[in-house]
DNA sequence: GGAATTTATGCAACTGGTTGCATAGTTATT
DNA sequence: AATAACTATGCAACCAGTTGCATAAATTCC
């Protein structure tokens, strides 16, 4: 398992408490990496068990149980080791093929509906992914490493959709 | 969940024994939705017990305790049912992004390593699928509406595969 | 001042998925 | 004839992830 790495990345790019960890997790990682905030708790605890990061009362708590963690060099280390081995292939693991197959063997049980669903919903992403490139990384000025990474992550993000949205329509014209 | 449903996919397309099943549900079904044989036999036991699906000794049992497993019309109704109730987008989980977020926050991880293997996995599942497509789909000969949404999910996975290749491309320019 | 909402944390129960092991018959190898 | 490898099925234990609930302070609304 590794969203403890994945929290773990989150939490060295910045010290949060768990509610703001959860909450920024959502805006970046959690794009390709989903995880709830009682995952997040979960995690954090853990890790602060195995000594990877550190937690003292939030400099914002007031008389809240808000807490602060940090990555210690031991979570660096960890999180450099897991980075280095081998990460075995992404699976896929698409509910609507498996219906349009369901569709394929059964006869009509017409999925347009959903596919013009599908459709405006990978478009809304596409726009506030093209919004976000326009913002953080066209704005002419030079790019640092760690942004042209990022850049190139969204851009991961962007080739999706867009090819979601042109095998959506291709399959609706076939089905149409 | 619904691996329920993708095994009784499978199954209407061919009544099988559970072992059969895993085989063929691992070069079809299981392309874009895995499963181990351990999950297929306990689906297929919940589904006799909620009378989706009946069993008999198989055919060629002989002296072993091979059954073959067939979609009652319960079954059937019930793929129906789920097949046109909105589903949510599938949830991508690629831990290669994460690590490369971590090489962003943490400086040089060099994963030029892992782009390559990446690279040569996806190569070879695009010759793979376009093995199949020419053989399936290619013939010259008119496709059934079921032969034309098999092809159209194996595009999907050409699609997919041709998008790794130039993307990971890509980042390995930008790495190197 | 009181009510509703948002921020923030976490326990407990449940469900889904994986791993290891056990069993037993069949086929191929030496 | 012995043994190794493959086909075939399944139990049990464990781990990961989700859902529902509970708590409590801060903030906003009326």
């Amino acid at each position: 398992m590794s969203l403890s790495h994945a929290v773990l990345t989150s939490l060295i790019e910045k010290s949060s408490s768990g509610y703001d960890l959860a909450r920024r997790f959502d805006k970046s990682i959690g794009y390709f990496w989903h995880a709830t905030h009682q995952q997040i708790y979960r995690e954090l605890a853990r890790m602060e068990a195995a000594g990877w990061i550190e937690s003292s009362s939030a400099p914002d708590a007031g008389k809240t149980r808000k807490r602060e963690y940090r990555v210690l060099d031991a979570g660096r280390a960890e999180l450099a080791r897991w980075a280095s081995e081998p990460s075995p292939p992404m699976d896929l693991r698409d509910e609507f093929m498996v219906k349009l197959r369901a569709d394929a063997a059964l006869g009509e049980l017409d999925l347009r509906g959903e596919l013009l669903r599908r459709i405006a919903l990978h478009r809304e992403r596409l726009a506030h992914y093209r919004e976000i490139e326009q913002h953080d990384f066209l704005h002419g000025k030079p790019l640092s490493r760690e942004a042209r990474i990022h850049h190139m992550i969204l851009k991961k993000g962007i080739l999706y959709e867009e090819g979601e949205i042109a095998w959506n329509g291709e399959m609706l014209g076939m089905l149409g």
